[in-house]
RNA sequence: GCCCGGAUGGUGAAACUGGUAGACACAAGGGACUUAAAAUCCCUCGGCCGCAAGCCAUGCGGGUUCGAUUCCCGCUCCGGGCACCA
């Protein structure tokens, strides 16, 4: 083991951040001070701590957010190594994704060199900030070593059934013969080409995530480390609902068929005036053969985006399709409409619609002239159809009326006498459902994980094998990495190299699948592949050692679709016997967006280009408050779109390192998390470093000016005078706080709390004792200070002779015996209102303090000689006199 | 539109999960040191009011409480998510 390497004899007086970081990222990296063994099997293995960032995108630069969120990490980690925790804190590449198509395209650059190029230096501004990370077990997931195994556990899903074909709806940009992403729709074009989009359906592959929708929902009570809102959200999206499917029977061509609906309010199932089908339900194709208006109609449904904002906030249109089905409980004619805002997608692809008593149907019917009957009342208030009003969707006041039978009854009494008797005529039933939607992978483009499928046709004189998965021994399906996409679909489909291969099955010529994998895929499982980025299998016994990761810190934006397939991923794992947790995260930060202003302009084709903030000049008024912006390049106006979150897309982030090489990486670590708590957003703007840059300094030149005294090792003296043992009690009480707001993650107060003990430090009088006082008080202040400014901490510990390496030193605690003191002040109101203070023992009883509160100056004055109706005493803090 | 958050001085924020609103900083202004600048140090800094006393003040409007930034109800604005950005 290497020596640790002490810098010269003679301190510098100077703070020079460059050298000092230099020097300690260099010892870390010789010690190997950050490699993560399992110690399992020690005799006194140390608690294991799993600390896990979420891994960037290899977008080019490191932003704002990321040194956010790798520095929370990293706090994280270092605090709990100090604490006697085996800590594993590791990095990789979230590589696949569209990103790298784009700049391909604009570059003429693969996507592949593209990357790779990222990766390195991304990874040398992250080891350049100083995280605690072990190296060796970075990753990418465009590695064929990684993502083999995403094609691997497909064949698992495929062979269990989780995994299955099905089409799904696309935006199909006509122009460039392409599927967009949701974020290349731009206001229902194509944002390279302006074109319309339309919506197009195609074949893909599906992971049946609702079947395990029920663990999902009922798992989230198992993670009380999970922020309350993150599960709300989970909760929400999963949308548990219980209702029930039934049918709408009729007759179509001499058959009898039946129009199945799904409702959670059946209840109101008198009150169905007609019902409504998406554009690509099979009654709307039939009812368009002979009805060219409805046709047309369907036609312009399937134009538009496929989002659910969208279809949400778009206009509600419909049109009737001449088809009548039969009211399954009065048997009366009900007329089925299409409509545009029914999603094939959903349910069943058709609705039954009670105007009276939802707020959509209610507007449809008005806007179309349809029946309203109204079903269920409210006492005391009067239906009416003028306008919509909130009680007539009120599922707990509601009792049915104008419903036969079920009249006076309620939702639940209602719903179910409704079940029954749809059930005995065989036509519906109770049904629990979910909002939740089954995983849509396949993904039309080419940077991504190739799905391990050949299609064998056959060859005309024999029908084909059909779709045969790739056999294990044959894994990885390599991407070709030489590709450069130019907008016009997916460049595999050209490559015969990659599609023409032969079918396992009979061995005729066949065709491999170009779709690829969602990103998400990719990073369902990294977490665990950390744990044995070298297994020869998917995961091996490593994992089950570090999982789940005890800590995981990403952006709040992920709160849903990452963080739901992770733990989908998992149980799938687990299932399959290959991990033993049900869970991957047992506790989650989620961290507040890095905001920042989005600057654009529509560019001549209607698609719109992005500013970043330094090619924008601004405009102010007289107070300074921004009026309008210019492109610096051309000095045309661009359109100031508000704050958001900083990405590469909307060109708006902030690359931090001309903070890093004007500051240092402690100045940009202790900046960002002084700045605001973790968990809320952060607006971005660059005045408050010099602060951390000058505190910093401060830090390092209280150090030198006290080497001396440091070295002394004095001793603490019995008895302190009286200043100096005030100046020891705040030094304690800082760090008990301090503990405190690290538990709850307030990393923000915690570099307060080291400003204030600076502050109190330099001001301790030299008085007998002082040298004792500012050793004890500097060692604290270093080792609470050393996760967020680990290189400043790590020289200061080293220079004045604290020991040889502050990271193995142990965490400070605050000693009772500094804490103690005599008296304390309370805090004197009247009527609630602050009207003094007074000076108390402590520990004196209520009746004292009473006494000294009635009798002191301020309340004689502010009682106005009227007498006491009460005094609330609040120990420690204060007493308050009601008259 | 639906789901989840947020809003406190000129600015970032704090207030120990109902108890002194604005800690700690940034910016600004004034001063010291200096030939000068930088750096450093000291002072002022929510509003009304000459000072003080006092009053007002935590997005807006109500409520609960001895006491509300904190809890409840109703809004406004901002951010995140809405299934192909990651």
């Amino acid at each position: 083991m290497p020596v640790p390497k002490k810098h010269s004899p003679a301190m510098q007086e100077k703070y020079l951040p460059s050298e000092i970081e230099q020097a300690a990222q260099a010892h870390w990296n010789t010690t190997q001070a950050f490699r993560a063994i399992e110690d399992a099997g020690s005799p006194n293995p140390r608690p294991k701590y799993y600390c896990l960032s979420m891994f960037p995108y290899p977008s080019g630069k490191l932003h704002m957010g990321h040194v956010r969120n790798y520095t929370i990490g990293d706090v994280l980690s270092r605090y709990h190594r100090m604490r006697g925790f085996n800590v594993m804190q590791p990095m990789g590449w979230d590589a696949f994704g569209l990103p790298a198509e784009n700049a391909a395209m604009q570059n003429n650059v693969p996507p592949a060199k593209w990357t790779w190029d990222n990766i390195a230096y991304m990874k040398q501004q992250l080891q350049s900030l100083g995280f605690a990370i072990d190296w060796k077990r970075e990753l990418a997931t465009c590695a064929p070593d990684y993502y083999q195994w995403n094609q691997w556990l497909f064949l698992r899903m495929l062979e269990k059934g989780i995994a299955y074909k099905k089409t799904q709806v696309v935006n199909w940009d006509p122009v460039d013969q392409t599927v967009l992403a949701n974020e290349q729709v731009i206001e229902g074009r194509g944002w390279r080409t302006g074109a319309e989009v339309e919506k197009r359906e195609i074949p893909g592959y599906y992971l049946a995530i609702t079947k395990y929708a029920d663990e999902l929902l009922s798992a989230l009570d198992t993670l009380p480390g999970w922020p309350e809102r993150v599960k709300t959200m989970q909760a929400n999206w999963i949308g548990r609902s219980t209702g029930v499917r039934f049918a709408f029977p009729y007759e179509l061509d001499g058959k009898q068929e039946k129009l199945w609906v799904f409702t959670t309010r059946a209840d109101t199932i008198m009150g169905v005036t007609f019902c409504a089908v998406a554009a690509e339900h099979p009654l709307a194709t039939h009812a368009a053969k002979h009805n060219p208006k409805l046709a047309a109609f369907i036609d312009e449904c399937k134009h538009g985006s496929v989002m659910e904002a969208d279809m949400a906030t778009m206009e509600k249109k419909g049109m009737p399709t001449g088809i009548f089905v039969d009211h399954p409980l009065t048997d009366d004619k009900v007329e089925v409409w299409v409509g545009n805002y029914v999603l094939m997608s959903y349910g069943e692809g058709a609705v039954m619609a009670v105007p009276a008593h939802d707020e959509r149907d209610f507007e449809f019917a008005k806007k179309y002239g349809l029946a309203i009957k109204q079903v269920v009342a409210v006492e005391g208030e009067t239906f009416s159809l003028d306008g919509w009003q909130e009680w007539y969707a009120d599922k707990q006041r509601g009792r049915c009326v104008n419903s036969g039978k079920y009249d006076g009854l309620g939702l639940e009494d209602a719903t179910a006498a409704i079940a029954a008797d749809l059930a005995a005529r065989g036509l519906g039933a109770t049904q629990v459902q979910y909002r939740l939607r089954d995983w849509g992978v396949s993904r039309q483009r080419y940077w991504g994980c190739p799905i391990p499928l050949i299609h064998c046709d056959g060859d005309g004189t024999a029908a084909g094998c059909g779709t045969v998965p790739v056999p294990d021994e044959q894994l990885p399906v390599r991407l070709p990495e030489d590709c450069v996409p130019d907008g016009s679909g997916n460049p595999l489909a050209k490559r015969a190299d990659f599609v023409d291969c032969a079918c396992p099955r009979c061995g005729k010529p066949a065709r491999r699948e170009i779709d690829t994998m969602d990103t998400f895929v990719d990073s369902s499982w990294y977490y665990a592949r950390f744990c044995a980025p070298d297994a020869s299998a998917m995961v091996d016994a490593r994992t089950n050692y570090w999982m789940p990761v005890d800590q995981y810190i990403g952006g709040i934006e992920h709160a849903i679709l990452h963080l739901l397939s992770s733990r989908f991923w998992t149980k799938v794992m687990r299932d399959l016997g290959l991990v033993n947790y049900d869970e991957p995260f047992a506790n989650l930060l989620t961290q507040g967006m890095v905001l920042n202003h989005i600057f654009s302009r529509r560019n001549d084709r209607g698609g719109i280009e992005y500013f970043a903030p330094d090619e924008v000049e601004l405009q102010r008024d007289e107070g300074g408050h921004v009026v309008g912006a210019t492109s610096k390049a051309d000095g045309q106006p661009v359109d100031d779109g508000g704050v958001g979150t900083m990405s590469k897309s909307k060109r708006n982030g902030v690359d931090p390192q001309s903070l890093i090489d004007e500051f240092g990486a402690d100045t940009a670590r202790f900046f960002m998390m002084f700045a605001s708590p973790p968990e809320q957003t952060l607006e971005w703007s660059d005045s408050g470093v010099e602060g951390a840059y000058r505190f910093l300094r401060r830090v390092w030149a209280f150090g030198h000016a006290s080497q001396t005294a440091v070295a002394a090792q004095p001793p603490m003296p019995a008895e302190l005078p009286e200043q100096l043992a005030a100046v020891r009690r705040e030094i304690h009480l800082l760090l008990k706080q301090a503990n405190y707001d690290l538990a709850k993650f307030q990393f923000n107060t915690v570099a307060s709390a080291a400003m204030k003990m600076l502050n109190s430090l330099e001001k301790a009088p030299r008085h007998a004792g002082h040298g004792a006082v500012i050793t004890e008080g500097f060692g604290i202040l270093l080792r609470l200070l050393s996760p967020i400014t680990p290189h400043l901490c790590h020289a200061l510990w080293i220079e004045l002779g604290y020991g040889d390496d502050i990271i193995k030193a142990p965490w400070p605690e605050p000693v009772a015996a500094a804490l103690v003191q005599d008296e304390e002040e309370l805090v004197l109101q009247v009527n609630g209102k602050h009207r003094g203070s007074i000076r108390v023992r402590v520990g004196a009883d209520r009746t004292a303090i009473e006494a000294i509160a009635l009798g002191s100056e301020a309340a004689l004055k502010f009682m106005e000689s009227k007498s006491a109706k009460k005094v609330v005493v609040v120990p420690g803090r204060l007493v308050n006199i009601v008259v």
